[in-house]
DNA sequence: CTCGCTGCAAAAAATTTGCACATTG
DNA sequence: CAATGTGCAAATTTTTTGCAGCGAG
């Protein structure tokens, strides 16, 4: 899991370093977006240091690489879950545990490009976040749903 | 167009103020989106000054009614060009001229809606943001989308 | 006249930059 | 050992807060 990513990352001609895994794991072990200082702070927790700006420079990289995510609602970055070969990558968030699923799905994209070019409009790329409730908070509270 | 929100903002109990109309006013001169001192900076062109604080609080206050909108992707704002009785509000962003179309589709937010089902997850709220070539563009520079 | 709104000062938070030194391949 | 990457210091940018006084309804 993270030696896939580390794979990618060589195969860039990036080198792995210490703070580049650091990063890696503590992605890999939340499933929920995390903001830099976060990684700062959980590898803090145990007696690991990493400058902020290592880790702004090394989540920039991870984005690039598709190896990770902003997302876009709440500005945290998780590592991604999907291989590259299927599309535009999409999240459903959990309004509730915060809980991320990443999904793509091809038919979408097509439905969403033929819609667009009724306007005129020629789409390369698709942002899409679903929030709502994931079916372990649905199922535990349904009256949140509404 | 700036009237009526104006008048929404009203209907809320929200005072109409000349810095509130100041923004408004910017903001559907503009249809790119703009930050908090993108705004400072035209009406200062224009002899007029707000403090950025009073440019923050007031498009927090127009997200809140819906008469204006954060852009995912940029993070900036843009007034909002539908009515609120058509479901999720959602972007063509042109990659070229950075120009916005707003739309909204019940079909897509039901398909959306029927896609996570699959997964257990119950949607509530659609973010979605297309990236690509307005008509204009498009035309223009074809090449530009490969 | 009253409550909500604005401006100001200031702080806090987020992000970026340049450079000397350390580390990977 | 050469090229990359890291840490540090510092600056810049973005966003937030508290409070005194102004102004819309």
């Amino acid at each position: 899991m993270v030696q896939d990513s580390i794979r990618v990352l060589q195969a860039h001609g990036h080198k792995l370093t210490k703070p580049r895994r650091l990063v890696l794991e503590v992605l890999e072990e939340n499933e929920k977006p995390l903001s830099p200082y976060d990684i700062q702070g959980i590898l803090r927790t145990r007696g690991k240091y990493l400058n902020h700006v290592t880790i702004y420079r090394t989540l920039d990289l991870l984005c690039n690489l598709n190896l990770a995510h902003r997302m876009l609602s709440s500005g945290g970055f998780i590592k991604c879950s999907l291989d590259s070969t299927e599309g535009c990558h999409r999240f459903m968030v959990c309004q509730n545990c915060g809980a991320i699923q990443e999904f793509a799905d091809k038919e979408l994209c097509q439905e969403e490009n033929d819609f667009a070019q009724n306007f005129g409009f020629h789409t390369e790329h698709h942002l899409s976040e679903f929030s709502g409730f994931c079916s372990q908070c649905y199922r535990k509270q349904p009256q949140l749903a509404e």
